[in-house]
DNA sequence: GTGAAAGCGCTAACAT
DNA sequence: ATGTTAGCGCTTTCAC
C-alpha cells in the first residue's frame, strides 16, 4: 500500500507559503507563537491547495488524536443507531472521526474491540451497550480501559456499568416506574413483564423501577410473571406466547424495550387479541417507529441521540478525579396500545 | 496527548522473544521469510504481553491501513443502519476498523467527509448513500476519489453513481417493476407514487421500473400522480395528504421506501381510511419493522446487510481496469397492506 | 517569531 | 533466515 505517497504534505504547504515546516505546523494547529500574519498566510495556502494533514503522522508525532471509538451491541438496532447518530453529529461538528464496533453483547468480543480501538490510538472510547449486573463479566475490559485512561485516553459509558468511567445514565429506573404507574393508574393489576436478559443492568434497572411502582401500590413484582428472554423482537414474541399460554389472566404486558413490544404486538395481532381492549402493551425507548405502529405504542421516551452526544461531549472533557455521572430524563408517552383492563 | 507513550512497543516484544525488531515485525504481520519456529515464539510473546501494534506507526511506515470509511446519509435511518451492520460484521471478521460518517445527502458535506477519510488514510471508502441523477453534483468528490484511487486507495459505491467506482447495485429498477406489477395484478390502475427527491438515482430507478411495468400494461406513468417530496417518513405523510386531497380516486399508493410507506400508513390510519380495503400501500426496502406494522407492509426486500458486506468485500479486492458492477436481487414481499381495489 | 533537528513506532529495502 | 537502517509526515523541544 502506498496511499500516502504523492499526496500533499506539510512541507508543500510550507514551501508555498515561504515558511518552515515547523511554522506551518504551528499555524495550522493554532499553536501560540506565530504571528497573525503568517498564520493567515499559511492557512490560506493550505486551503487553496486542499491540504489535509496525515492523521497518522500527526498522531504518531504526539499530536492529539482526532478519532473516537463507539462500541454498540449492534448498529442495526434502532436504539444504538440513534445513539450513534448523536455521536456522529457531534463528532463531525468537532472534526472527529468515529469508529464504530459491534460487541454483540459478548464481553470477549467487546474486549477484542477495545484493544483494536486502543491500537488505533483513539482519543476516547464510548461504550453504548448495557452493562452487566455481574461486575465479573468485564474485569478484563476494565483493566484494559484503566491502562488506556492512564496513558491519556478517555472512556465514557452509556448506562450503568462497573467500569469506573464517566457515565451518561438513561433514566431507566424512573422510566420503569413511570410506565408501570401508568398501567396501574389504568387499573391493571395482573401485569406481565417481557424482560430482556436479567444479566443486563438496563433490564435490571427498568425492572427495579417497575418493582418500586408496584410496591407503592401494595403489589409485589415477585408475584407477577417476569419472562426472561432475549432482548430482541424475537424475544418479545417468545415472551408473549409464553405469557398468553401460562398466565392467561394477564391484562397488560410491559416489554422492556420497544423492539420486544413490537414483537408482542405482532403475536397478539396474529392471535386476534385486541390491543388495548383485551391486553395492553407498553414498551421502552420510543424508537422512531413506535408512534406509527398500530396501535401506536405507549412507551418511555429516552433521548437516544442526546445520550450519544452527551457521552461524546463528556469524553472530550478532561478527566475528573471521580467518575462523573450525568443523569438524563425520560418522558412517558401514552399512546393507543394501553387502556383500561377488560374487566 | 500522550496516549502512545508507556504502551508496549514492538521492540519490547522483540527483546522478550530474543529477536530483532524486523523479525518481530515480519512474524507478526505474517510476512514470508521467517522460520516457523520464530514466528510462533514471537506471536506467543506478543500474545502473552498483550501487544497490539500502533496502527498509526504501521500505516505511516507504509504498511497496509487497517481501516475503511463508510459514508451514509444518516445512520439513524434503518436502511443505512442495516447496511452498516453488514459492513461492520465483515470488517470485524477481517480485522478492520470502520469509520462511519454522515453526509446528510449534501454533496458539500460529503466532500468534507471524504477528505477526512483520506486524511485518515483509510484503505477504502464505501459510499452507501444514493447517487444523484445530475452527475455535476459530485464532480469535486469524483476528483478527490480519483486521486485517492491513484494513490492506492479503493472506492466502492452502493447504488448508481457517476463516480466510476466499483459498485454494488440494489435491484431498484426490477424491484420497482415487481411491486408495480403486483399492484396492477390486483387490479389497481389509479396508482400514486410517493417519491423521494427525483434528484436521487435510487428514486429515479425505482420509478423507472414502475414506469416499465405500467407501460407493459398499456398505462403511462405520465398520467399518474408522482409526488416529489423528502425521502423520509415525514415526506411520506406529506405526499399522502396531498394525494388524498388532490387525487381522491387513487386506489393504491406506492411509496418509494418503507419509511415513506410508514408515514403513508400513519396518515391513512389517522384519517380512518382502511388499508388495503380503501387504499393499498406498498413500500420498498423491507426494513425490519415492515412485517410487524399493522397492516403488515407489502414491500420489496433488498438484502441491505448483504449490500454492505459485498461493498466491503469488493473494496478489499485489488482494483480492476474497468469498474466492477455487482447486481443484487430483490424479493417482492406481499403482505397485508395491499389488496384488490375497492371497486 | 521562526527554523533546525530529533524523534513518535513501525515497515521495507538493503545487508549479511 | 535474520539483522541494520532509512524513512513515513508530523509535532515539539531546542536554538537562534
Amino acid at each position: 500500500m502506498d496511499h500516502q505517497r504523492s499526496r500533499l504534505r506539510l512541507i508543500d504547504v510550507a514551501k508555498e507559503a515561504g515558511v518552515s515546516i515547523a511554522t506551518a505546523s504551528r499555524a495550522l494547529s493554532g499553536a501560540a507563537g506565530v504571528s497573525e500574519d503568517i498564520t493567515q498566510r499559511v492557512r490560506a495556502v493550505a486551503g487553496k491547495l486542499g491540504y489535509v494533514a496525515n492523521v497518522h503522522a500527526r498522531s504518531l508525532a504526539g499530536g492529539a488524536s482526532s478519532s473516537v471509538g463507539l462500541l454498540v451491541h449492534e448498529i442495526g438496532d434502532p436504539y444504538f443507531a440513534e445513539i450513534a447518530s448523536g455521536v456522529l453529529r457531534l463528532g463531525a461538528q468537532q472534526g472527529l472521526t468515529v469508529q464504530i464496533c459491534h460487541t454483540g453483547r459478548d464481553p470477549d468480543n467487546e474486549l477484542t474491540q477495545i484493544r483494536a480501538l486502543i491500537a488505533n490510538r483513539v482519543r476516547a472510547i464510548i461504550i453504548a451497550g448495557s452493562g452487566f449486573v455481574d461486575a465479573g463479566m468485564q474485569v478484563a475490559a476494565k483493566e484494559e480501559l484503566r491502562a488506556f485512561e492512564a496513558s491519556g485516553g478517555r472512556v465514557t459509558v452509556i448506562g450503568r456499568h462497573h467500569l469506573g468511567a464517566d457515565a451518561v445514565l438513561p433514566d431507566n429506573v424512573a422510566g420503569g416506574r413511570s410506565v408501570t404507574e401508568h398501567l396501574l393508574a389504568l387499573g391493571h393489576r395482573r401485569i406481565a413483564f417481557a424482560a430482556g436478559s436479567l444479566a443486563l443492568t438496563t433490564v435490571a434497572d427498568r425492572l427495579s423501577g417497575a418493582a418500586e411502582a408496584l410496591g407503592a401500590a401494595g403489589l409485589s413484582i415477585a408475584e407477577l410473571p417476569v419472562v426472561d428472554v432475549a432482548f430482541t423482537r424475537e424475544g418479545g414474541k417468545v415472551a408473549t406466547e409464553r405469557i398468553l399460554h401460562e398466565f392467561p389472566d394477564v391484562t397488560a404486558i410491559l416489554a422492556l424495550n420497544d423492539d420486544m413490544a413490537i414483537g408482542a404486538l405482532s403475536v397478539l395481532r396474529a392471535q386476534g387479541i385486541a390491543v388495548p381492549e383485551e391486553i395492553s402493551v407498553a414498551g421502552f425507548d420510543d424508537v422512531a417507529v413506535a408512534e406509527d405502529l398500530s396501535p401506536s405504542l405507549t412507551t418511555v421516551r429516552l433521548p437516544m441521540a442526546e445520550l450519544g452526544e452527551r457521552a461524546l461531549s463528556l469524553a472530550l472533557k478532561p478527566p475528573s478525579a471521580r467518575p462523573r455521572r450525568r443523569a438524563t430524563g425520560h418522558v412517558l408517552v401514552a399512546r393507543d396500545s394501553t387502556g383500561p383492563p377488560r374487566c
